[in-house]
DNA sequence: ATCCGCAAACTGGTATACTAGTATCCAAGA
DNA sequence: TCTTGGATACTAGTATACCAGTTTGCGGAT
């Protein structure tokens, strides 16, 4: 076997920083990298085969994002989970897609494309296979932001996401039903958003990422 | 005279990338640094006397923030003027602060602290001194967030708050009076929360941020 | 055995060198 | 005159070398 050309599953051709980031993030929020946890960037440079350079652009973002901690001259480490910042993170959220899904609601938008994903869902949720279902909702939340025009808030609610996630993660196995009830909180904010309930669906929304909130031990 | 050290501006002691962020988000929001204008990295490197790194960091937070475009192997430009970007930056911060007035009037929180600020806003506003204004105006809404508790989206309103303050400026001498409207409304807004009208401080929060959308041309 | 101090091995921050891709401009040919 | 080809002068992306500050652990003194 040529040990000489490790697969570190980058695409050279395309922009480096991203894809690390992606990588990285990924990590940190199925806890492979736990909180606490010191970061290396000369052993991750290493490992990807990229110079400290772009792996500290990667880095940079994730610092933004509140994931990672750079002290100079001491190390990076893995943010410690902090219920202030889950809490936050998930007041932000809230304020960012209720604020979507009001507009969506005042605007008699076409949400026909919504449809395709409930199919997908439900057959996630039917056999409660939450690590499936997770990349479903991903997709949901994204579109309603897309319907809605709004690309940027998106991008601000994955910004913080990082932190829900996380919490997600680390409870995945602890409520059954887990995914048949968010699916069915999808539903009823796709409901209340068709017939105009421009209340009604922020309200549904605001409960909906709230739900994770239950789940702090 | 020595020409041989130029004065930066630059605190060497602290760390570069955030002040040459600052620097250059006030030449675009001021129009200093045009609309479309190209920027180089090594010009503006060596005339802050640092390396590209430093440099680059700082470019990179302005693109995430959309005030600047980095084209690979093209340059970079200072972003256009777009309605578009203008109004999502509206809607995401009425979206944050309005959550963050809301959960103020909900939570009956000491709002002395206010009351020095509004003395200063009031002599700024009396002679319509809107450089002076827009200052307290922007410590205004940071301390609203710091009393919520909410610094991450201080942080956050902070980042599309560029478009916003850049149609300010290009509109500044537009309108008399603008920051004793500006002032008014402070006043509304701190009024309703105190008094605990959660509903009633959201509306004025959401008026007063979305009074810049009157300055479009 | 304990404490103190120094040295060595890290860390992230910065500067610089190099690569590869793009735009521009000018000259040569139609 | 207009078009086209290519050399040149840029650009951002990446790699690497160097710097300064922090941590750590060992060794000697108490």
């Amino acid at each position: 076997m040529n040990m000489q050309f490790v697969e570190t599953g980058l695409d050279l051709t395309k922009p480096i920083p991203p894809q690390l980031y992606e990588i990285l993030r990924q990590r940190i929020v199925d806890n492979t990298l736990q909180p606490g946890e010191r970061i290396s960037e000369a052993g991750l440079a290493q490992e990807f085969d990229v110079s400290r350079t772009p792996l500290r652009a990667a880095l940079q973002q994730l610092a933004t994002d509140g994931l990672v901690s750079v002290r100079p001259q001491v190390g990076t480490l893995v943010a410690r989970l902090d219920v202030a910042q889950l809490n936050e993170a998930v007041f932000i959220r809230s304020a960012l897609e209720c604020a979507v899904v009001e507009k969506l609601a005042s605007s008699a938008a076409d949400l026909g494309e919504l449809d395709r994903m409930f199919t997908l869902q439900a057959a996630a949720a039917e056999i409660d296979d939450y690590a499936t279902f997770f990349r479903h909702d991903e997709a949901f939340h994204a579109k309603l932001a897309e319907l809605a025009g709004t690309p940027t808030t998106w991008r601000l609610v994955q910004s913080v996401k990082g932190h829900v996630d996380r919490q997600r993660y680390s409870m995945m196995a602890g409520i059954p039903m887990r995914s048949r009830r968010a699916y069915d909180e999808h539903l009823l904010i796709s409901d209340r958003i068709r017939n105009g309930d421009v209340a009604g669906a922020s309200k549904a929304m605001a409960d909906h990422v709230a739900s994770v909130l239950e789940l702090e031990q």
